[in-house]
RNA sequence: UGGGACGUCGCCAAGUGGUAAGGCCCGGGGUUUUGAUCCCCGUAUUCGCAGGUUCGAAUCCUGCCGUCCCAGCCA
């Protein structure tokens, strides 16, 4: 983390912590914590959170607790767990021996609710859960109350014990707090607290409880126990938070945390929401949770972003409570700007067209040492091999184009990138007339110097036919075709607007032979294309297979579009 | 029509009564053997709207408008 120039914006959450370290209301500390459930990979809006609470416990030297908030053991399970731990990890964020689950506290989240009960401020409810929902009235009336409410305490003790004995069937009663049926906050009339849930595993306790307490229940004890000094949550919970208040008002816990909201991130092009991923792995929309086209860490990490550059764009959007969609090229510019200055130059041709150059020795073979990177003198050189045929790409050559082009034309002529000036002479066509290869010549005088006399504005890539090796590129574009996905018209499913072209594979690239020796993970900037990692699943064809990460700035492009416009 | 929250440049976002930061995007120019990078320069007389308080308001008050969230035995 030691190249992170962007200081730490301010935003209200920091001000609050502020004021409360100047009014020492937690004692002058700062403990918070990351509280994912285990019902699927993390993705870029759990970034945000991580960045936040993680990034407010080092900068206020507090904790940040990992916890795992595992109340409903029907959703969760042990692959999610693994995958989160490897993904905070990844993220550069350290949680020391400050692991957690929910689950970890069962046995004392169930004494509070023994304490509740005892104090006429919960009771067991036998109404099913349509007719707690019939009770519950709407937005704009009030509830009207379960004729369980007035049980009293003896009988509710029985009955709370009976159902973590086992002796209910699933859904045959609740435990529920006795609050107010007439709240205009729908969360305060008599939430439910413990639900039944028999034959289930959980992936923590087994097959210790039949019950299992709810988020609302939960949450604030847990944070409670851990002495949560700023509880940060996303907006939607709100809502909830004089609920979090009642429940830490109403059983003993050592501290009061306070819960602080801020609205989640959404990101343009792609779509948020847990269900949503889990939808697009499930129906096979996607090749999984880290496919590259998906905004999930681990899918990020496979298309090639570093932790840094998360971490960057997390910084550079902020934290508010306005909703907000950000922008893609937000993300893309934070890992341009580090793979820029961090990754190594290579040559790669993707449309590879073949170019012999008839002046040169037909069999020769010149080693060309070349700077791994322009501005970086200290990642040193590689040799690259030049010979008589080559290949250069589709896109680099056209038989006539308009001044604007500044690459190889019929009759043209170009600079090849770290080498030699070529002039196409002779255009090769086969039967069908389409253009197999080119026949050029080059300047013996161009290499390392300027041509004597006209001036060669192009400068293309290029790799040698007979040292370049094959590979597979995959170009991966934004997952849907709309910049809102989630906003989807009525009767529309957001999948409609999944992006047909998200993915191409190209499979007959050629690169240049010092990518032989590329691992998977390592990442590269393809001159004059992009930046491409080496697949982190790659094997499956036993050959070489980058993922593009994100192309380069291309102002050239930009200008093709505004005049086919 | 109940409750909670939010509205500052195309997208984010500072600003907390003293005269609109910054980033991304965008436009113009320069350097360049990546149409990349880098470097300049430019981009809100105005803060959802309307009133009011004040010498002075994006910041305070009143009213209105718009958007989002809430009726799981999900989190």
């Amino acid at each position: 983390m030691s190249d992170e120039l962007v200081a730490a914006a301010s935003n209200f959450i920091r001000h609050i912590i502020d004021s409360d370290i100047e009014t020492n209301k937690h004692g002058g500390k700062v403990a918070t914590r990351f509280p994912p459930e285990p019902n699927g990979y993390l993705h870029i809006g759990h970034a945000k959170s991580i960045c936040l609470n993680f990034g407010i416990a080092d900068d206020y030297q507090g904790t940040c607790n990992l916890r795992f908030d595992d109340t409903n053991p029907h959703k969760e399970n042990i692959e999610y767990v693994e995958s989160i731990k490897q993904d905070v990890r990844w993220l550069g964020y350290d949680w020391g021996d400050r692991l957690f689950y929910a689950s970890d506290y069962f046995e004392r989240l169930y004494e509070a609710a023994v304490e509740l009960v005892q104090a006429g401020k919960a009771y067991v409810c036998d109404l099913t859960a349509e007719q707690i929902r019939e009770h519950r009235g709407t937005l704009t009336e009030p509830g009207i109350p379960s004729p369980y409410r007035d049980r009293g305490v003896e009988e509710n003790l029985d009955l709370l014990t009976r159902m973590r004995a086992g002796e209910f069937e699933d859904g045959s009663r609740v435990l529920r707090a006795r609050i107010d049926m007439a709240s205009p906050n729908m969360n305060m009339r008599d939430p439910t607290l413990y639900r039944i849930r028999h034959g289930v595993i959980h992936h923590q306790t087994g097959e210790a409880w039949c019950i299992y307490p709810m988020y609302d229940f939960t949450h604030p004890i847990s944070d409670a126990l851990e002495g949560i000094t700023h509880s940060i949550c996303t907006l939607e919970f709100a809502d909830h938070r004089p609920l979090y208040d009642w429940v830490l008002d109403n059983v003993s816990v050592p501290c009061h945390p306070q819960q602080i909201e801020f609205s989640r991130l959404n990101l343009e092009y792609t779509v948020m929401s847990k269900r949503k991923l889990t939808q697009l792995v499930e129906e096979g929309r996607v090749a999984g949770w880290d496919d590259p086209r998906m905004p999930t860490i681990a899918g990020l990490r496979r298309r090639g972003y570093t932790p840094a550059s998360i971490r960057d764009f997390c910084t550079r959007i902020g934290v508010s409570k306005s909703e907000n969609t950000v922008e893609m090229g937000v993300l893309e510019n934070s890992i341009r700007e580090d793979l820029n200055e961090h990754a190594p130059r290579r040559m790669a041709v993707i449309h590879p067209l073949k170019v012999i150059l008839t002046n040169y020795p037909q069999d020769q073979v010149e080693k060309l040492e070349v700077a791994n990177h322009p501005q970086n003198e200290s990642q040193g050189t590689r040799i690259i091999p030049f010979t008589a045929e080559l290949y250069i790409d589709k896109e680099d050559f056209r038989e006539v184009a308009s001044k604007k082009f500044k690459r190889l034309v019929g009759g043209g002529e170009v600079r090849l990138r770290n080498a030699y000036v070529i002039r196409c002479d002779e255009i090769i066509r086969d039967e069908h007339g389409e253009i197999i290869e080119l026949h050029c010549s080059y300047d013996p005088a161009t290499l390392g110097a300027n041509p004597e006399g006209r001036k060669v504005k192009g400068v293309i890539h290029w790799v040698s036919a007979v040292y370049g090796i094959e590979a597979e590129i995959r170009l991966y574009d934004r997952l849907f075709n709309t910049p809102a996905p989630d906003a989807a018209k009525e009767g529309k499913d957001y999948k409609e607007y999944l992006n047909p072209d998200s993915l191409r594979t190209l499979t007959h690239c050629i690169v240049e032979p010092s990518l032989k020796e590329s691992q998977p993970g390592e990442r590269f900037q393809f001159e004059r294309e992009g930046y491409f990692c080496v697949d982190l699943q790659q094997a499956d064809c036993g050959g070489l297979v980058f993922n593009r990460t994100v192309t380069l700035r291309d102002s050239w492009a930009k200008l093709e579009q505004q005049q086919n416009d």
